[in-house]
DNA sequence: GCGGATCAC
DNA sequence: TATGGTGATCCGC
């Protein structure tokens, strides 16, 4: 029923997308069919139209080279990727952070709404703000017509030739933007604007203190009884506004909407004017989050008599998706609990998350998903078919994760002594960091974001290396005062400012290769054995100084590694007054997340997990110990058999490979034969590297000096890491309270049918997986040893041997597409 | 490092 | 008549 009305949105979104509109019968405007064919007469034989045919051809051939790709996955690969995967998702899972209360604030149709508001006779008519080139946006009359933003406006005069297209505003808007913003404020003075009509919360603060707060403080005036609809106080549903959006007058009917006062409804707090008139116009919110976000919207209509939806949710992803829910003037709530988030995954389709758009749509619909669910189900596929960095954002999707922390901004900063000395601070950062890491770089990057939230990047490569203090501030200085100059004579007015340094030399970039925290994190403890030694020790055919290693990998291989360094120059070498998270970049969001993730999973401090094969409670151990355990728990029945395994693919120098697959299998003889004390000394210096990670991120929130105090010692990579752990509890403590747990029913895994020692979902869920897998492993390794025994003798390991020749050598020119997403 | 592709507003 | 402008990221070359 849900999943039929989901779809039914989902179609509708689509066609609204595509410019269609499935308008209600009887109604004015068109309906689909019409507006379908009136947008292709007018779009047919325009060079436009032929571009876009030419794109979609293109993407066309990377759907058919992706399909290629995944006709040539073998069974093992797939498996060998499920394992690894859903290593990850374990992760994402066990680090899943429920605490925070996200709110994702839209003003509905804004800029069409603004023009309305200050020119009566628009009210009733259908309006869109734009050109005849392009629309910005329209209002919910002109939508009926399909007339939408992004629609040429000459189009849309065909659509509804009464539409009144209003040039935009933007100084208007953007004073209206400034009142909106005043308000979020006081919930979040930390909340991020992502464009003028769009902004993020977290509310988790205030909520803490609201508790406290006595009805007074939460007591708002309204002066006329209806213009403003509010659910009463305490009231309980998850979804309030369910028609809300038809009462929206401004937006919604023909007739306009009552006029209301002027002045501000909160100065009315007062004593003396609490006749009976203006109680009766009074409300009090409540303490929960859903009220606070009533409470929000109340005010941003009361202030600016515009309309906004918002979205709440434990994250900014789930928050954005949530707010266009209820959509116009609505709000909507996922509850901060396992089960719900996971419910309302369930069904969503994957183009509601922002960051899927139309191409990756296309791509991922050719693997038949579309929905949430089904990005879970194919998530060991899309771990081969498309880069980590994508199918890592696509696990955090199909499991309802987002980015928990907003950016934090540090207070105006214009006066440009501040600046240079902040610029100066952020290069001794960076410096100390690089020479920790013994790096030398060529290129100083600046990122500056102003008071308007503008965001520039400026860099300088210079023809020698660079590390210490006063080489990068000297480029980095260059670089800021060319920004002074340009807004001079007008102060450079800067919200962030962060230093970045790259192009490392070829001998640096080798270190980092093999201290990969990524690569740790992919394959376990596995690449504690950096790729060089392990190399160096089984593949005797050749001679390869360490060095020159990477070249000899293979292309698939290199890629990732190359990629896993990029990903780990920006964080790691970057000092920056605020985190680069936003939704509207999910891969930085993502590699946010991954990088937190990085350093739970290898900070050395013990806690309690449990096993989800044998179930049985761990307790006092680190990550890693953890990690062995289950390794060691899947291993137990078939240890010889995995030996075998790994001599094959050992044997034929395919190692490289190996290390990426992570079977888990080929990872325990890793421990067993290669790990030297050399390979020690880069288990210690991974932990080091990560926690700076985390050191980074806090620093970079935590910049400004007065909001450092909650970290008393910001360069101590211990006391982050006893940070970490101190949330990681926190967060288990929480674990039981949530709904996911199911009490007094015995799960039985349907795979090896025993009944499993545990209520919870999730790790019941994992552990199937993980039968399942092994299951599949266990079958096709008694089928190589069965084969091997055949006269034709090696049959299976020489059919596997040439299958992965084959895939290496078509390492080499393999189509784009398989490497990338985009 | 640059340009193309993708995505969002 | 006519299908934006900008900024960000990822990726391959």
């Amino acid at each position: 029923m849900d999943n039929t009305k989901e779809k039914n949105n989902y179609k509708d979104d689509l066609l609204l997308r595509m410019g269609l509109n499935d308008n209600k019968a009887g109604m004015e405007g068109l309906d689909k069919e019409k507006i379908n064919k009136i947008i292709m007469d007018a779009t047919k034989g325009s060079r436009f139209y032929g571009n876009e045919l030419k794109k979609e051809k293109q993407v066309n051939q990377r759907i058919a080279n992706m399909m290629q790709q995944k006709a040539q996955i073998t069974n093992q690969q797939l498996r060998k990727a499920q394992l690894q995967v859903d290593r990850f998702a374990m992760e994402l899972e066990r680090n899943r952070n429920l605490n925070n209360t996200i709110v994702h604030v839209d003003m509905d149709a804004f800029y069409a709404a603004v023009e309305m508001r200050d020119n009566p006779e628009l009210r009733d008519k259908p309006i869109a703000v734009g050109s005849m080139s392009m629309l910005a946006t329209s209002n919910y009359h002109a939508r009926r017509f399909g007339v939408r933003a992004a629609l040429p406006g000459f189009i849309a005069k065909r659509l509804c030739p009464q539409l009144i297209i209003v040039p935009p505003n933007f100084d208007k808007y953007r004073a209206v933007s400034k009142e909106v913003k005043e308000i979020l404020a006081e919930y979040d003075p930390n909340f991020m604007a992502v464009s003028l009509d769009e902004a993020y919360l977290n509310i988790t603060q205030h909520l803490e203190e609201r508790q406290d707060w006595p009805e007074d403080k939460r007591r708002y005036f309204s002066k006329t009884g209806n213009s403003v609809k509010i659910g009463e106080p305490g009231e309980e549903a998850d979804k309030l506004n369910e028609d809300e959006g038809s009462i929206s007058p401004l937006l919604f009917e023909d007739s306009p909407p009552d006029l209301q006062p002027e002045g501000n409804p909160s100065l009315l707090n007062s004593k003396e004017q609490s006749n009976l008139q203006i109680l009766q116009n009074s409300v009090v919110f409540g303490t929960s989050a859903e009220e606070v976000v009533k409470e929000i919207r109340f005010r941003i209509e009361q202030k600016t008599t515009l309309t906004a939806s918002a979205g709440i949710a434990p994250n900014t992803m789930l928050a954005k998706v949530c707010s266009d829910k209820n959509k116009p003037n609505g709000q909507y709530q996922i509850l901060p609990s396992r089960k719900a988030v996971m419910d309302f995954i369930k069904d969503l389709p994957i183009r509601k998350v922002s960051g899927i758009g139309k191409v990756t749509e296309k791509m991922l619909m050719a693997l038949g998903i579309v929905t949430c669910t089904e990005l879970y189900q194919q998530r060991a596929l899309l771990s081969l078919l498309f880069s980590e960095t994508s199918w890592h954002y696509f696990l955090h999707i199909a499991l309802g994760l987002g980015s928990t922390d907003l950016a934090r901004t540090f207070s105006e900063m214009f006066r440009t002594e501040e600046q240079y000395s902040l610029c100066q601070e952020l290069c001794t950062e960076l410096a100390r960091d690089l020479q920790k890491e013994g790096l030398k770089g060529r290129t100083v990057t600046i990122k500056l974001k102003n008071v308007n939230f503008e965001v520039k990047t400026r860099a300088s490569t210079v023809p020698s290396t660079l590390s210490t203090t006063e080489e990068i501030f000297a480029v980095a200085k260059e670089l800021l005062r060319a920004e002074i100059n340009a807004a001079s004579p007008h102060p450079l007015r800067l919200r962030l400012m962060g230093v970045r340094m790259s192009t490392f030399s070829n001998e640096d970039d080798k270190k980092h290769q093999q201290r990969s925290i990524i690569g740790f994190l992919q394959a376990g403890h596995q690449a504690l054995s950096s790729p060089g030694c392990v190399l160096d020790k089984t593949d005797k055919t050749e001679f390869v100084k360490p060095l020159e290693m990477s070249l000899k990998k293979s292309f698939f291989d290199k890629k990732r590694s190359e990629r896993i360094l990029s990903h780990q120059d920006a964080p790691r070498c970057e000092t920056v007054d605020q985190q680069a998270v936003q939704t509207s970049q999910p891969f930085q969001a993502l590699k946010k997340m991954t990088e937190s993730l990085e350093t739970s999973k290898n900070s050395n401090n013990c806690q309690t997990f449990t096993c989800p094969v044998c179930f049985r409670e761990q307790e006092g151990i680190s990550l890693e110990a953890f990690n062995e355990h289950v390794d060691a728990c899947l291993d137990e029945p078939s240890t010889s058999e995995n030996s075998y395994s790994h001599a094959s693919s050992a044997a034929i120098g395919q190692k490289e490979d190996a290390h990426h697959s992570i079977p888990l299998c080929e990872k325990q003889d890793y421990e067993d034969a290669e790990i030297t004390s050399a390979d020690g000394v880069d288990l210690l210096e991974t932990e080091v590297i990560s926690l700076k990670a985390a050191s980074m991120d806090t620093l970079g929130s935590n910049h400004s000096k007065e909001e450092c105090s909650d970290i008393p010692n910001q360069s101590c990579p211990v006391s982050l890491a006893n940070e970490t752990v101190r949330i990681l509890s926190k967060q288990e403590s929480i674990q039981p309270c949530t709904d996911e747990v199911v009490t007094g029913r015995a799960l039985v895994c349907p795979v090896c049918n025993l009944e499993q020692k545990t209520s919870d979902l999730t790790l019941f869920n994992v552990h199937v997986d993980i039968c399942l897998n092994k299951g599949i492993i266990q079958e096709l390794r008694n089928n190589e040893v069965n084969s091997a025994n055949q006269p034709k003798g090696s049959s299976r390991s020489t059919g596997e041997h040439t299958i992965m020749k084959r895939n290496a050598a078509r390492g080499g020119d393999r189509p784009a597409v398989l490497a990338r997403l985009a």
